[in-house]
Formats: C-alpha cells, sequence, structure tokens
RNA sequence: GGGUGCUUAGCUCAGUUGGUUAGAGCGCCUCGCUUACACCGAGGAGGUCGCAGGUUCGACCCCUGCAGCACCCACCA
C-alpha cells in the first residue's frame, strides 16, 4: 500500500543508491547494441550549479534514460571544467578575502595548491548536485580537463596544429585585460555602449606653429603614443599638409601626416591621430606605413616611462590629467558629447586595453573550412535549425583565435625556449637539450591555453584520444551535443573545428541548443539582482521529479524561457496526481498480476487506442527534441484522459466490482506503461511506482532498464474512440445544461437522447447508459427517435445528437438564453461561410477533396445545429 | 553599422508543407469536501492572431512596408 503522500526528499536519495548499487548507467563499449552518446557540458568548477545546469541535467537524462530503456548502448560522460580565469579569479578573491594575500605573495606553485584544494571541493559538490538531478550519468568516467589524460589529448593536439602550421606565435595587438592581467580572445571581449566624448585636439606643424590641424579623438591619453596622424589622400583640406610633419602636444614629438583611404573624411575633423601600440586599427595603418610602436601602458594599465612626465598615472587619471595640461596650453579647441562602444572583459568588466604583445593564435579561418562545410551539408544538424545561420556568420567572418592566457590555472603550453639562442621546441615533453645549439637549459612558456582550447576537445578526450581507445571506436562519433545557445561560438563551434581536425570525424551528428533561463518577469538572473532561483533548493522543497517536468514542460523551441517557483509546483500537483491515481489503482487491482485486459470491453479498447498516440506522440516529439510537446502529451493522457476520464468510467460500483472479479488488467497495464513512459522525465516518483506495479517485467530490477512504450498497431481502434468521444460529449453536454440552468449536483434529472443523423448512432450509445447515468447524474435516460413537445421539453443540441429534458426539472434560463443566442450567431456565420465556399466555383476546383468533403459535412452538421438552435430558442422564450 | 529572432486569450507559450468552427497550461468566475487526489472534481468567461497593404478560391501561416521588443556580432577614431 502507498502512502497518501510521495515526499520527494524521503525517497530520492534513496532511489538514486539503488540505480548505483545495480550499475545501470555503465556503458560497456563491447556491448553489441547500438550506441547512443551524450557529454555532458562540463560545468566550471567556480562555484554550484544553476538552474541552467539543471536544465541541461534534465534534457539531456530525458535523451538518455529514453535511448537507454529503447536497448542502446548508452553513455553519459559527466565531467567538470578547470574554467581558466574564472576559477583562478574565485581562489584570488577568497585568498585576498581569507589571507589578505595576492597571488603573487604565494608563488605560482603554491597557488596552484590552493586552486587544487579548491576544485576538489567544488567537483564534489557539483557531483553530488548532478546526482541529486537524477542524472544518469556514467560516472566511472567522471572527467576533469586537467586531468592527465585530458592534458595529454591538449598537448597532442597543440603539437599537430603546430606541426601543421595551424598554431603559431605572434607579436600581434590582442585585447588585455588590466585586471586579469591577461590577453583575451575576441570573444572574451564584450563591446558595450558607453556614453564618452569626442576631445578634438590641435596639432601644431613642425617648423610653422601657427598652422596647425585638428584631430578629433575619445582616447586622448594615448596621443602620448601618437607616432602619425592620418589624412585621407584626397582631402582638400589638408592637402597643404601632405608630406609635413606635426607636433605631438604637449611631447613635442615631430610625427609625419599620414595619408590612408582608411580615413573617413566625414567622420570627426577627418584627421585621424595613429596609436599603434593601443588601437587595433591605428595597427594595421601603422603597420601599413611602417610607423613605430609605442607601447604606453603596463599590465595594469598604468603609464610608462614612455609617457614622460605621465608615467605612473593610470589610463583614467592620465586621461584628465592629459586634458587639464591641453586645456592650459590653448590645444584644446572643444569637447563633444559621443556614444561609442568600449571593449569590457567578459569575466570582470574591467575595460580592456588593446596591446601589442607576443601571443600564441590558431589559425581558425582554416579550420573554419570544414567545420563549416558540415553544417552546410547536414552532417551535423543544429536544432532549431535557425541557428544554423547564425553559426554560417560566424565561422565565415571567423578571425585567428588567441589561445595563450598570461594566467597561472590551466594548461601550460607546451613550448620550450631554449634559453642560449632562443630556439622554440614544441612537444609533449620537455625536451633534453635544444635541437638547434644543443643547449641543455630550456625553460617552458609560462602562459597557459585558453579554457576553451581544452573544452573544444571534450568529446574526443574524455573518450580516450589520443590513445586508439575502445570507447573513442564504440562512442565517438557522439550522438547529440546539448546546450545553451550561449556557448554555440565558445565551445559548439570550437569543438566541430578540433573534433574534426584531429579525428577526420564530426564529434556529433546533432546539436540541440536549448533556450536560457530567466525569472519570472524574463530577466537575467544575476546574485546582484537577487532573482536567482536555485534549483537545488527548489528541488529540495518541491521535488526532482516537479523541477525536471517543469523544466522540460517549458523547453520550446524559443529563446528564453521563463522560471518560476508557481510554476514547479504545479507541477508538483501533478505528480501528486499520478500518485493518487496510482494509489486508486493499487486499492482495488494489486492481486491482478496477469495480463489479462477484455478487449472487447470498448471502454478498455477506448483508453489503449488513445494511450497508443500518446506514444506515438511522445516518441515523435523526443526524436525532434520538442520536449514541451512530449511532456504535454504524457500530461494530457494522464490527467484528462486516465484518471479523468477512464477512471471515472470503472468507478461505479458495478464496474469496478465486474473488473476485480474477472481481473481485467487494463487499469493496471496502461498505468505501467504510462508510468514508463514519463519515467525520463519524472525519474523518482517513476520509479517507485514502476515497483509496486502488479504487473510489470519483473525480471528487471527497474524501470531504468524496462521497454520504453511504442506504438502498438493492435492496440489502436479509431472507431471506438470515435463513439467514446461521443459519449464524452454528450456527458458533457449534459453536465453544461445542468450548470447552466443552475442545477444542483446533487439533483438527479432524467432525459431522453435521440439523433440527429443516423438511428444508428444512438443504439451505439446503449452500451454506455449505465455509465451516462453515473457521470452525469441522471435518474433515467432513454434512447429512442423521440420529439417531445416543446411546451413540456427543451431540446439541447451537440453536433450529431440532440437530448430532451422535461421543463419542470429546469431552474432559471434568461442566462441560457443570452448564451444559446449568441451560440446561434456564431455558428450561422460559420454556416454562411460554409455554403459560400461549397458555392465558390474555383473553390471547388482547386480544393483538395478532403477539404471539400471536410466542408460539406460542416455545412450539413451546422445546418442541423442552427435549426436546432432556433427551435430551442424559441421553446425557451 | 551588420545579423538573427519575436509580436496569437490576463500571463507563459503551441499552432507541423496556406485548407473544416485558432489550441494548451496557469490565472480568473460559478458550483461542489461524491470513499485515489481540495496538491481535487464539474462547469464557464476570455482572442478582429502587432499595424497597413498585397498574392490566393482560401492567410495566424506566403510577399512588401511600418511600428514595437529582444538577442548576437562589430575596429568608424
Amino acid at each position: 500500500m502507498l502512502d497518501t503522500q510521495f515526499v520527494p526528499k524521503d525517497s530520492e536519495n534513496s532511489i538514486y543508491e539503488f540505480w548505483l548499487k545495480h550499475d545501470l548507467f555503465k556503458a560497456n563499449p563491447d556491448a553489441k547494441a547500438p550506441t547512443y552518446t551524450i557529454v555532458f557540458p562540463p560545468p566550471n568548477v567556480t562555484g554550484v550549479l544553476h538552474m541552467g545546469h539543471a536544465l541541461t541535467c534534465t534534457l539531456e537524462d530525458i535523451l538518455i534514460r529514453r535511448k537507454r530503456m529503447q536497448g542502446f548502448n548508452t553513455l553519459w560522460v559527466p565531467g567538470t571544467d578547470h574554467a581558466g580565469i574564472a576559477t583562478q579569479m574565485v581562489v584570488e578573491r577568497n585568498l585576498m578575502k581569507e589571507e589578505k594575500k595576492s597571488r603573487h605573495d604565494l608563488g605560482r606553485e603554491k597557488f596552484l595548491e590552493k586552486v587544487w584544494e579548491w576544485k576538489e571541493k567544488s567537483q564534489e559538490t557539483i557531483v553530488s548536485q548532478m546526482r541529486k538531478m537524477g542524472g544518469s550519468f556514467d560516472w566511472s568516467r567522471l572527467a576533469f580537463t586537467l586531468d592527465e589524460n585530458i592534458s595529454l589529448a591538449v598537448k597532442q593536439c597543440f603539437l599537430q596544429l603546430y606541426n601543421e602550421g595551424l598554431i603559431y606565435r605572434d607579436m600581434a595587438i590582442i585585447q588585455w585585460c588590466p585586471r586579469c592581467h591577461t590577453a583575451l580572445s575576441d570573444l572574451e571581449v564584450k563591446c558595450k555602449e558607453i556614453p564618452g566624448k569626442f576631445w578634438h585636439i590641435k596639432y601644431r606643424l613642425k617648423g610653422t606653429p601657427e598652422k596647425f590641424l585638428v584631430v578629433a579623438t575619445t582616447r586622448p591619453e594615448t596621443l602620448l603614443g601618437d607616432t602619425a596622424v592620418a589624412v585621407h589622400p584626397e582631402d582638400e583640406r589638408y592637402a597643404e599638409f601632405h608630406g609635413k610633419e606635426v607636433m605631438v602636444p604637449l611631447i613635442g614629438r615631430a610625427i609625419p601626416v599620414i595619408l590612408d583611404s582608411y580615413v573617413d573624411p566625414q567622420f570627426g575633423t577627418g584627421a585621424l591621430k595613429i596609436t599603434p601600440g593601443h588601437d587595433p586599427n591605428d595597427y594595421v595603418v601603422g603597420k601599413r606605413h611602417g610607423l613605430p610602436i609605442i607601447n604606453l601602458m603596463d599590465e595594469n594599465a598604468v603609464l610608462n616611462s614612455e609617457a614622460g612626465a605621465f608615467a605612473g598615472l593610470d589610463r583614467v587619471k592620465a586621461r584628465a590629467k592629459v586634458l587639464e595640461e591641453l586645456q592650459k596650453q590653448n590645444l584644446l579647441i572643444k569637447e563633444e558629447d559621443h556614444t561609442h562602444s568600449v571593449g569590457h572583459c567578459d569575466r570582470c568588466v574591467t575595460v580592456v586595453e588593446p596591446k601589442v604583445s607576443q601571443q600564441w593564435f590558431v589559425k581558425a579561418e582554416e579550420l573554419a573550412k570544414d567545420a563549416l562545410r558540415a553544417v552546410e551539408n547536414k552532417e551535423i544538424r543544429i536544432v532549431p535549425e535557425e541557428w544554423e545561420k547564425t553559426y554560417f556568420e560566424w565561422m565565415r567572418n571567423i578571425r585567428p583565435w588567441c589561445i595563450s592566457r598570461q594566467l597561472w590555472w590551466g594548461h601550460r603550453i607546451p613550448v620550450w625556449y631554449c634559453q642560449k639562442c632562443q630556439t622554440a621546441h614544441v612537444g609533449l615533453e620537455a625536451p633534453k637539450y635544444c635541437s638547434k645549439c644543443s643547449h641543455t637549459e630550456l625553460k617552458q612558456d609560462e602562459d597557459v591555453l585558453d579554457t576553451w582550447f581544452s573544452s573544444g576537445l571534450w568529446p574526443i578526450s574524455t573518450l580516450g584520444w589520443p590513445q586508439d581507445s575502445k570507447d573513442l571506436k564504440a562512442f565517438y562519433p557522439t550522438s547529440v551535443l546539448e546546450t545553451g545557445f550561449d556557448i554555440l561560438f565558445f565551445w559548439v563551434a570550437r569543438m566541430i573545428m578540433l573534433g574534426m581536425k584531429m579525428t577526420g570525424k564530426i564529434p556529433f551528428h546533432t546539436v540541440y541548443l536549448h533556450p536560457m533561463v530567466r525569472d519570472e518577469q524574463g530577466q537575467k538572473m544575476s546574485k546582484t539582482k537577487g532573482n536567482v532561483v536555485d534549483p537545488l533548493e527548489i528541488s529540495d522543497r518541491l521535488g526532482t521529479d516537479a523541477l525536471r517536468f517543469f523544466l522540460s514542460w517549458n523547453a520550446f523551441h524559443g529563446r528564453d524561457m521563463r522560471v518560476s517557483e508557481e510554476g514547479v509546483e504545479n507541477c508538483k500537483f501533478f505528480v501528486n496526481k499520478i500518485w493518487n491515481a496510482s494509489r486508486f489503482v493499487l486499492m482495488h487491482f494489486s492481486d491482478v498480476t496477469e495480463s489479462k485486459s477484455d478487449l472487447s470491453n470498448e471502454v478498455n479498447q477506448w483508453i489503449w487506442s488513445r494511450l497508443n498516440h500518446i506514444k506515438g506522440e511522445v516518441n515523435r516529439s523526443l526524436e525532434q527534441y520538442r520536449f514541451f510537446e512530449a511532456a504535454q502529451a504524457i500530461y494530457h493522457f494522464i490527467w484528462s484522459e486516465y484518471c479523468d476520464w477512464f477512471i471515472e468510467f470503472i468507478k461505479s460500483k458495478e464496474e469496478l466490482e465486474s473488473r476485480k472479479a474477472s481481473k481485467d488488467s487494463t487499469a493496471v497495464e496502461v498505468l505501467e506503461e504510462a508510468i514508463r513512459l514519463l519515467h525520463p522525465f519524472m525519474p523518482f516518483v517513476t520509479e517507485k511506482l514502476w515497483q509496486e506495479m502488479p504487473i510489470r517485467d519483473r525480471k528487471l530490477v527497474s524501470v531504468c532498464i524496462a521497454k520504453y512504450p511504442e506504438t502498438d498497431p493492435s492496440r489502436s481502434y479509431p472507431q471506438t474512440e470515435e463513439r467514446v468521444a461521443r459519449v464524452i460529449r454528450l456527458i458533457e453536454q449534459i453536465r453544461t445544461t445542468r450548470g447552466v440552468h443552475q442545477l444542483s449536483p446533487a439533483k438527479e434529472i432524467s432525459l431522453s437522447v435521440s439523433s440527429l443523423a443516423s438511428e444508428g448512432l444512438v443504439k451505439e450509445l446503449i452500451p454506455f447508459k449505465e455509465l451516462i447515468k453515473k457521470m452525469a447524474k441522471l435518474s433515467s435516460i432513454e434512447f429512442e427517435q423521440k420529439e417531445y413537445p416543446k411546451q413540456t421539453h427543451l431540446s439541447v443540441v451537440m453536433r450529431d445528437l440532440r437530448f430532451f429534458i422535461s421543463k419542470a426539472e429546469l431552474g432559471d434560463l434568461t442566462q441560457e438564453l443570452e448564451r444559446k443566442k449568441k451560440e446561434l450567431q456564431e455558428k450561422t456565420e460559420a454556416l454562411r461561410r460554409a455554403d459560400e465556399k461549397l458555392r465558390n466555383e474555383r473553390f471547388m476546383n482547386s480544393a483538395p477533396q478532403a477539404v471539400k468533403e471536410g466542408v460539406l459535412k460542416q455545412k450539413t452538421e451546422l445546418k442541423r445545429e442552427v435549426e436546432a438552435l432556433q427551435q430551442y430558442l424559441e421553446d425557451l422564450s
């Protein structure tokens, strides 16, 4: 006997332990069954899981559990990401808070020890949370991006790309974060519109100080690093400056006026100061003209000795000081408001500084070619499809990927420099001596790799690459990559590029991009806003099953997904509903242990047939990653069909007794199948209930490995479905009539039903007589083709049936009158339109037969209804 | 500046290649503690599908324009 309620908190842990005990989630590379593989997007070891992770866990677990039940050899690889910059930041912040020390105070080695400690704790937390969500991961394959074998993959990949010339080291202008002290890739820089100023500054002509040109800039502090002023070659205004030199204000350095068509004469003053050291565009122009590069700032964006009197000031102070000086020297002409977009560090939101430095790059342009083609020719399918365009757009305009980071936490770049001749050696191990000069002193590159470089290898590295492992053979390419669209470029694109380059094969067949999690108002969740809904707290209180069902119910193909506690609560009600339906069934049929469904019984036929539809729909929807559709289909079946109608149908004393006596198994079997159908969505409660089912595959230890329901043509009864649908409609109509006439639910009435179409229709209802009586609360019901006088009876019409109720039994009719008038209006209009269509020659010529027949049928029905309604209204008044 | 989406019931969203009277959940209103469930049951109200044109026998769906919203990418100083 089941408890009166399912208490998730008391059951979930032990159910999960039960699964682990029976080792149900472990994949076997030697198994014969076809494989189905997902690698879980490894969460950063920066802290705890949020709602986005919960969504990922839920959706992937649904896919995996269904495939497992379908008999696939499923593998779901769990893991975590070292998340270089993010984790380093968190640990640094902690260190500062707790010990008032910077990482430099500790030194590289000691600091890394601290980070490892942090990682252990964080990973432990994350793993326990993934379990709490019910995730059926193969824990024997738990991976971390800095594991030895994963690091080997990273080095191997670096080496291979280097040998092919696809990785190179270059002096280039990159985005530098003065707070994180590292280079960033373009993707890690987010542009933001910032209201700023446009300052117009005098640059005097060398030797003729009364002549000058005016340069407009948003960054006056960088003028200290100017090495030219550029004007458009055809800009007449500056013709007299061609070939001359002007003086940099404040420091009196002469720089040439150069001609470059990059300059837009319409913009600003048409004269552009060129600062190759601190502006990506200027860098390009500077290179074109062979201009010197002046690096004005140190790693903190504090001005260095190149800045002369301004040395020691940071960017912001330097700007103020420079402006002040310009003002004093009467070189500042005007100041206007100007909004422009400024790059910010994705992690710490500091304004980044373009900086010329030695960095490592990947020729992404080369790798993108195959990665682009794979999606173009649908070898890799992106769902929803509209994201393909975004992917194409980015891939076609991809630029070199800066992969070196001046951090401590991460994969050290596998390059060693000879301390004598500076020759670089790239390899998996430190070389013993220099291959060029045989010197034995070599030093490894200080930098580490971009986190996404190792993430990009995740599908292959977790499966054992570069070894020719069993896992790689069995499970690669993986089946589907499921994640949020926000990391399409960061992660997905790079996995495709690196996976294809390293193995020659695509890393996965399908990319499913789920929506972003928002709060109730559609706002991004963030700690600072305080609108974060914590999945663990919710699952603690309302149950993991409810949370998971809510998440799948809301996984639309849109871009946002709103999470509210109320929504989860409603799903909890659904959990309760199934629980109680099961209680009812077990209360009456717990001794029904043999499959013996009376298939001559129309109610049985009907519920089997309905179940059959739902099975098809759920499977179809899940194949297309339409989680919301699948969830809704099951919800509707269990609640509105199985509970509201089937159970109510069999609930009458006689029916129940007769079913118990004959040990009819329908109620149990349909429920058991519905439970299996629901299991991927709500693993915990379904496991618990499945174990209680008197009929189930007893050879199996868990519903996790029970067969996932598939449609079964032998259980399809379309005609019965139609008949029962008519019965349901009749009951509903009687109830409505009772309702609008304000009859007490306790009051029994009598009525007579006749057909508006063929007489057979009414005969078909006779077997349901008792059932209708019970459910519509009737004292008696007659089925006969008989008219009653309108003085004494009211006739109610519904499509193909009508019934008569004695007026004496009805109460106030005024409300009903209004309602029916409106209905008559609507139906008359619909009839008119149907009629118009049928008269329309062109419609009759071009519409498909089925549509024409439909309209004709509709017209007949409407006509009957309109006539009957008119009569009904007459009767009423 | 370039790109991608979105606009359907009070709210969140479905609506498959244009074809019968546009759906769901929640919320709301009325009634009911009927022995699985009040975390429930029965019934009801509620939409000129953002606006304006066009194509078509027929448009929520296709085309054009407009308005509003969101997101992504971006070196106009």
